[in-house]
DNA sequence: CGCGCGATTGACGCCCGTCAACTGGGGTGG
DNA sequence: CCACCCCAGTTGACGGGCGTCAATCGCGCG
């Protein structure tokens, strides 16, 4: 076993759902733990996938390069949350770069080991499925979202997404987990860290939300769901 | 066995691809076949998802549409490609509505019968899983254009796409092989029908597509790779 | 031949990307 | 312990890309 893990705890692993204590004891013995420093790289966009990781303690950043050195933020992991798993079952590359946020403590599974794991306990394969259906319909309101929806209103929504799921109640609200910068906010949302700092200053005047450096804590999660929708985006001609 | 549909042609399904002859053969027995007309639609979205089918003729449009009315097309379908897959597999309703553009015939199977088929030949599963992975990448591929691209390059790529995938060739070029509008190009790129009018009529002055009344060709696919990356995004000030 | 839907084209101006300059706080080295 | 520095954030000015409105055209079908 595992020195510090109780096998239960993969039980919050969505690859994991629905094992029983034998087989998460199995699934742990045949994990390898790993360490990475807060900034380090976890695994290189384009590098053969041939490793699954599962966060236990840290947060860690998915981001996709362009030729030209534009990123686009994929998502944030946390604890008890999967990483390579759509490349790995899939056959093919990383589809971006995950860097670590904060020190990360990991657990590693090669492609071989999950195969394995996967003819042992068929459920493995079951929640392989699910768990990538899931998350391809996410993006797909992701991809509808930035089709048509003002920036505004796009960065309302990426915060208040993070916000329940990464966020820690606070004694002012509900803050996200892990240092995140401007830039990080508009290269989930296909904008810019300028028009996101004016956007966020000017929810601070309204109390909706409190934010520093790295830092953000929102207020008022309910408020960030009805930004934007008000009226018609048309507002061209005056008569 | 289904009139006039051969077991091996369903090889060419990704989803059952790898399957030997038998095999093909008993999935084939257990498909039920369905026809819809242009126009009609074959799921509607947030349906539970139930059927999972495969186009043997003709070609579908599926799209989200949102709160507003606004759509945005996920793709389309054309012969020997899949629908509802990810819907089926992941247990959710159905993430759009897919329409039929031209008369269709479909294959069927409820998700009890795929599941039962998965467990007969664990090949499916697999094949399953890859299919979803790979679609996922591409969906990734796409929120990242969308995010850091201009209107004009994004749907040059999305026509290129659509060329080679769904194209057949004439003698001018290759011709989309089924009626698209430009709203529907505009609803692929996240843009307006207007934007998408210019440019392709742009396009036809320097010789690169012939186009009509939902018809495109195009004449030098490789131009369009080119399009929109010769300088730098900004163009803003003068010195 | 008439009707309707898809396409075209011009005018206008807003949203937001881009550039530029400045501020401030926290970590590090002396 | 202080000073420096660098990185993240802020804010103003500017203008261009493209969304929006409006009007017209024309192909194809009934």
């Amino acid at each position: 076993m595992r020195p510090g893990i109780d096998p239960q705890q993969l039980a919050a692993v969505s690859l994991f759902q629905g094992l029983d204590r034998a087989a998460l004891g199995n699934v742990l013995q045949w994990a390898a733990t790993r360490k990475v420093r807060a900034g380090e790289a976890i695994f290189e966009q384009a590098d053969p996938a041939e490793t699954i990781f599962v966060m236990v303690s840290g947060h860690a950043r998915v981001a996709k390069v362009g030729s030209d050195g534009e990123e686009t933020v994929m998502g944030f992991i946390g604890p008890w949350e999967m990483m390579g798993c759509v490349a790995v079952c899939g056959g093919t590359g990383y589809p971006g770069t995950a860097a670590a946020i904060e020190d990360c403590r990991l657990l590693a599974w090669s492609r071989a080991t999950i195969d394995r794991l996967m003819d042992d306990h068929p459920r493995i394969a079951k929640n392989a499925l699910a768990t990538i259906a899931g998350r391809l319909q996410s993006l797909q309101t992701r991809l509808h979202e930035l089709s048509n929806e003002r920036v505004e209103r796009r960065v309302a929504h990426a915060l208040r997404r993070l916000a329940l799921s990464m966020g820690r109640e606070t004694e002012t609200g509900r803050e996200i987990a892990f240092p995140i910068s401007r830039q990080d906010l508009a290269e989930m949302t296909g904008t810019t860290l300028h028009t996101v700092s004016r956007i966020l200053a000017a929810w601070h005047q309204q109390g909706i939300v409190e934010s520093g450096r790295q830092r953000i804590v929102v207020r008022d999660p309910d408020a960030l769901a009805r930004i934007g929708g008000g009226g018609p985006q048309g507002g061209s001609h005056p008569a």
